[in-house]
DNA sequence: ATTAAATGCGTTAACGTTAACGCAAAATGT
DNA sequence: ACATTTTGCGTTAACGTTAACGCATTTAAT
């Protein structure tokens, strides 16, 4: 159970026979040592398990770790980015003893131009790590390709192929769009009838896998129907209107719908409030609007991607990487997490207080 | 956003115009101050809210931290602290490089004479810290009075009322029991009739909270009947199929069965195995063996206590306590979390790997 | 052949904290 | 009055790591 001490760069010096300085040398690459008694060092540096004590380097270096947040401004998408941020913050606050320091950096979500001015505006040359939301996958592609190779980097929220992050934090989203599937299922007791798929007319990966996931649940079923719409703007209430009047003028009793995205609360308003007839909805992420229309029962169910414990952990990650020096796991899964109104507990709320008949123990 | 440095003892020192020794024995309460010049420094250490440095200290002491775990056997709730095991094990290695040793002492939670005999085998003289599941109420109270005050300690899984821990770490049984209700309503597709609790027969607060929680939630409702009944001792197979056979003939057709505890899969391996009709059936716990007949469809839902997260949280904030010094939150409330066959991930698994199907986030 | 540069290595001073040690001066005991 | 203890404080050596510095040799350049 007990690991046995960690060996120092003292012991290591005094085995091969040469001063710290020498073993140094090696360590740092920073030349000016023979062959012979480098390869000397690196065989007991290797075969000891040496590695530097993390504490003592940060003693010395007094080094501030800049991270910085590359991730579309926090009041979009309904204010998801802002639950990161939450968690971020908080990830910060903890590690500040070890001079980690957070700077966010926010672009439009939907601007090409917005992405590389903000991409832009970092400074590289005192960056010891980014934390990215790969939103536009393309742009942030292009623009890694070209980033100095030494700077790591997490992947939060979503995923790019063929790099090399410290890790990858981010939900399954075909899984997701499944299990919204079976749960939608189930508040309409498994009427036969039509079900609706409301998504954002756009590109997202993430969006198109959780579409993908919620017909795969159906496809088997029979006496089921499903039908997919995408608009063009739902942030724009004529456009939402329109689109959610043509939407019920075609499918006149939908038995439940689905929304990809956050804006269910856009669709919940419009359909559940003052109707005779409750539609089953459910959406995704707990922003403030979806909650409480969550808490008003005019959304069933929401499906969190537990924004704040996504920010928490990419600062947390690089952090171990940075400055302990540790082994990461390539990829952390976000378990997928439901909502219904009776189980809401913000993780990580801003001001830290939580609701306290949530976790009332004793009487 | 960046806060300032943190001063540092010898900076302190020179403000006032001693040396740092004097600091030192004002901070560490060593004496041999007068009064006036231990003023005089406490008021700069107040205003500049000076904290030493952990690292630091660290370095200097060497000081290794034993962290005692004070838990049912790993084994014991159908392998339940087996997984909170894992939690800890993982901040244990994780923390390693701050000198972390954790200890685990189990004992038989139906034991009292066991659990006295393992808290008597925790050497308290080296113990920095303790993480304690209080699962025999009565007993574990009694052992804190008589602990020496100065040991910090942790409640996980459940808490106990007028105690002083660092933080307490657990679920709002209540809370999850009115969504075990919700959730067997839905997978019973609303059926009026009989709804039965399984429960042991214990005076586990957790549970009767759990079970309170159920019934509320079918208190409003008209139509549905709840019955709770305990079993003495669900492990044994006799007992067991004794109990459940009862409970068939006096409830001949129970629409849904919550049980409410880990030991689901006995109720559903006998009730739902290689019968013509499917009993919806919702418990607690992703431990081996209901994880199994989740996969095979005998258990519909899971609630989850996340149990190696509440491990893993307890050692973590245990060291910010006690290495960091910072300041923690008196509650950790853990989200009530469900499982369906479909979403099955298994959170800080002990082998560190993942099941891949789960988080394909490209092709 | 002489100077200059490069190589190979050791030494050392920090980083902030702690606690042992030392040493006056004051307080106490006989 | 003198010995002894106590009080109040400063000094110092670690802890492990890093990188600047120094100093011989060896190698290269003119």
């Amino acid at each position: 159970m007990n690991r046995k001490r960690q060996i120092t760069i003292r012991e290591i010096a005094a085995k091969v026979g040469v001063s710290i300085g020498t073993v140094d040398r090696v360590l740092h690459n920073r030349g000016r040592v023979s062959p012979e008694t480098r390869e000397k060092i690196e065989a007991l540096v290797k075969k000891f398990g040496y590695r530097p004590n993390p504490l003592a380097r940060h003693l010395k270096l007094k080094k501030e770790y800049q991270f910085f947040i590359l991730s579309p401004y926090r009041h979009e998408d309904s204010g998801y980015w802002g639950l990161v941020f939450n968690g971020i913050q908080r990830a910060a606050e903890e590690l500040s003893p070890f001079g980690i320091h957070i700077f966010f950096k926010e672009f439009d979500r939907y601007s090409r131009e917005s992405f590389w001015k903000t991409a832009h505006s970092i400074s590289l040359e005192d960056c010891d790590g980014l934390l990215l939301a790969p939103i536009i996958p393309s742009e942030m592609l292009h623009w890694l390709n070209e980033l100095p190779s030494n700077i790591p980097y997490v992947f939060f929220d979503a995923t790019l192929p063929d790099m090399s992050p410290i890790t990858e934090i981010g939900q399954d989203p075909y899984n997701g769009g499944f299990l919204a599937g079976k749960l939608l299922c189930l508040f309409a007791l498994r009427e036969r009838g039509t079900y609706c798929v409301i998504a954002p007319h756009s590109e997202d990966y993430h969006i198109k896998r959780r579409i993908e996931g919620f017909l795969a649940f159906w496809a088997n079923l029979e006496g089921y129907r499903t039908e997919v719409r995408t608009c063009s703007d739902m942030d724009h209430q004529e456009t939402r209107e329109g689109f959610l009047n043509s939407l019920l003028q075609e499918i006149p009793n939908p038995k439940g719908i689905f929304v990809a995205n956050s804006s269910v609360h856009s669709v919940a308003e419009i359909l559940n409030r003052d109707n005779s007839f409750h539609i089953p909805i459910i959406g995704y992420d707990l922003v403030p609007e979806n909650e409480r229309l969550l808490r008003e029962g005019l959304i069933d169910v929401l499906i969190s991607q537990r924004p704040a414990y996504q920010g928490y952990q990419a600062v947390y990650q690089l952090y171990r990487h940075v400055v302990l020096q540790q082994v990461i796991e390539k990829k952390i899964p976000i378990p997928i997490h439901f909502y219904f109104k009776e189980n809401l507990i913000q993780e990580y709320s801003p001001d830290l207080e939580y609701k306290e008949t949530m976790f009332a123990f004793n009487d």
